[in-house]
RNA sequence: GCGGAUAUGGUGAAGUGGUUAUCAUCUGAGGUUUCCAACCUUAUGUCGUGGGUUCGACUCCCGCUAUCCGCACCA
């Protein structure tokens, strides 16, 4: 940060110039929601596609799409709708909010599992002090949900839902179709970018916290026993910042800081490594980058380990990217509220063949004369000893007990052979805030100079995410220099991926100044000469130097 | 959500209980100009929003919305 109100000075030149405005400003504008505007708006589809690019090189990763609008269930078989919510209770003598969860910690064993009614009684019995004013006078307690409620449907057939916090759950529950498109074979990864919501109590600075926002995920999944190739010796040559739960900041080689287990999970290595390579390439700034290891009580209800990437810009570290260690929380979650089986499946090197040779029930006997409790015989039965003799009683897990004469029961001998099994993978997701990105790549790129003794901005955005590639320039618009510029203007458009720009109007120095504002690379004028040998100047945005090619090299 | 500050052309600022609200810059048109925000002419464009006080409110008061800074909350 050099200077103050460079923040300001920026903030004003991303919206004259069409990066980034406020939303429906005409009506009063809304907090935490912005337009990417006729600037911006390409700088954003490039740094997704930039990003979807970066990670199909890994080859077994496909781009799915999902809704953003989810029915409740799913949100609640996530957590979401439970670690999401929060219930707010406002002391009615000084208007302090507080989380009514908070305020009973001391008087119950884990309030914030409590229902809203539970909660609710509890409040009314324990009247805690207010931290604030110490009276204990509260207002009911009403949810906070950081999630946008929606109803999918109209009147009666409405069902309730929200709109998505996170893309994650769309990818998990087609985990079925994911796991066929790829022959059943683990690992691979779906990803996809999209909007997410949540409903935050205060957004704030700007692009950083956000109502709805950009996002990217990608969800690796993985087999936890498997042998994983994940080798983080490219790394070797670019040490980085990294905080360790518990340690202190320090540059390292990931392959030393998964070999100390700082890093618990190669895989989880490698795509902090992968990020970093992303991040650079779209234009951050490497020393303004540090990985940081969530503490064990700040981690997400899913995770197992989580490492955040966070960049250096106008408004200190931001986590920008979060690398979570999954485990079989998702997954499992889903199989749990739907009783589908979100599987995969390992063959064992060798079969695996267990020999029972013990006792199960006479469903012949045993089925009349135990009726309803017959199941639960069954399975008391078949963990009994080969040693047992007959009369014996039983305690079922009800309580009940059963006695069981040899007539109910006959002897189980059998060879089962097992070549493999079904486990539920784990999942190592890399999440990342396109927005915050897109933020810090501008505030790093933002710069401002002085040139001829004036106060100078320039935008020095990587080539592969400017919103603009080329800006065509006549020296004059006339002579047949502005058709010949629009010409090539229009040839450059044509040009699949391409963005071009035509500028005809005020001096040459101030088109080259609006074209560095917004980062253009490269900027091409046509003079004179150009009418006569077709060739004309080419300039570098960084370095203003000029260099003079013919038209048909471009 | 609480407290404080703020809201005037696209951008940045000045100003007033009274008739036509000021300046710079940007933008458009025309002219001039042989490569880094030059110059001349000319044009377009503003008091966040709703209410109140008043003969009259951009100005004073209140609500709302938004922005910035703390606090709280949060991934």
């Amino acid at each position: 940060m050099t200077g103050t109100g460079r923040l300001e000075r920026l903030n004003g030149m991303l919206r004259r110039r069409g990066f980034l405005l406020p939303a429906f400003e005409i009506h009063g504008g809304a907090k935490g929601l912005y337009d990417f505007g006729p600037v911006g708006g390409r700088m954003r589809s490039r740094m997704n596609q930039r990003w979807l690019d970066h990670w199909l090189r890994l080859g077994n990763v496909v781009e799915v799409s999902c809704p953003t609008v989810t029915p409740y269930a799913v949100l609640e078989a996530s957590g979401h709708v439970g670690e999401f919510s929060d219930f707010m209770t406002e002391c009615t003598t000084c208007g302090e909010a507080s989380r009514a969860d908070t305020l009973l910690e001391e008087h119950h064993p884990n309030p914030d599992s409590l229902k809203r009614d539970e909660l609710q009684s509890l409040l009314k019995v324990v009247n805690p002090p207010c931290h604030a004013c110490n009276d204990p006078k509260w207002s009911d307690i009403s949810a906070q949900n950081l999630m946008f409620n929606t109803t999918i449907g109209a009147g009666d057939s409405g069902r309730a839902g929200f709109l998505r916090p996170e893309t994650a759950q769309g990818m998990f529950t087609s985990f079925n179709a994911l796991h066929r498109h790829f022959r059943e074979r683990l690992p691979f990864g779906a990803m996809q970018v999209g909007k997410g919501y949540r409903n935050e109590i205060a957004p704030r600075q700007g692009m950083i916290r956000l109502r709805e926002f950009n996002m990217a995920e990608l969800e690796y999944f993985i087999d936890p026993e498997a042998k994983l190739n994940d080798d983080l010796s490219p790394w070797d040559d670019r040490p980085m910042q990294l905080l360790a739960e518990g340690k202190e900041p320090s540059m390292m080689k990931l392959s030393d800081a998964c070999k100390d287990g700082l890093i618990r999970h190669a895989t989880v290595g490698r795509f902090i490594g992968l990020t970093y390579d992303f991040l650079v390439d779209v234009g951050i700034d490497p020393s303004r980058l540090r990985f940081r290891q969530h503490e064990k009580n700040e981690m997400a209800h899913y995770a197992m380990d989580c490492w955040d990437a966070e960049i250096e810009g106008s408004y200190g570290w931001v986590e920008c990217v979060g690398i979570a260690h999954r485990g079989c929380y998702d997954l499992q979650s889903h199989e749990d509220a739907t009783g589908k089986t979100l599987r995969a499946r390992r063959e064992f090197d060798e079969p695996r063949t267990t020999v029972i040779d013990a006792w199960t029930i006479n469903g012949a006997t045993a089925g009349p004369a135990f009726k309803a409790l017959a199941g639960q015989v069954k399975t008391a039965v078949e963990s009994l000893p080969k040693a047992t003799n007959f009369p014996c009683q039983l305690t079922l897990p009800g309580g009940e007990v059963v006695e069981v004469s040899e007539e109910h029961v006959k002897p189980n001998q059998q060879t089962i052979k097992e070549t493999g099994e079904w486990y539920i993978p784990h999942v190592i997701e890399p999440a990342f805030g396109i927005d915050r990105i897109i933020w810090h790549v501008i505030d790093h790129a933002y710069h401002e100079i002085e040139k001829n003794d004036e106060a100078y901005t320039l935008m020095r955005l990587q080539p592969s995410i400017a919103p603009v590639d080329y800006a065509v320039f006549p020296l004059f618009e006339k002579d047949g220099m502005d058709e010949l510029a629009w010409k090539l203007h229009q040839q450059l458009c044509q040009t699949s991926g391409l963005v071009s720009m035509y500028d005809g109007s005020g001096s040459i120095g101030r088109r080259y100044a609006r074209a560095d504002e917004i980062g253009v690379p490269v900027c091409i004028t046509i003079d004179h000469q150009s009418l006569e040998d077709s060739t004309v100047t080419v300039r570098d945005r960084d370095t203003g130097e000029q260099q003079r090619v013919p038209i048909d090299s471009l």
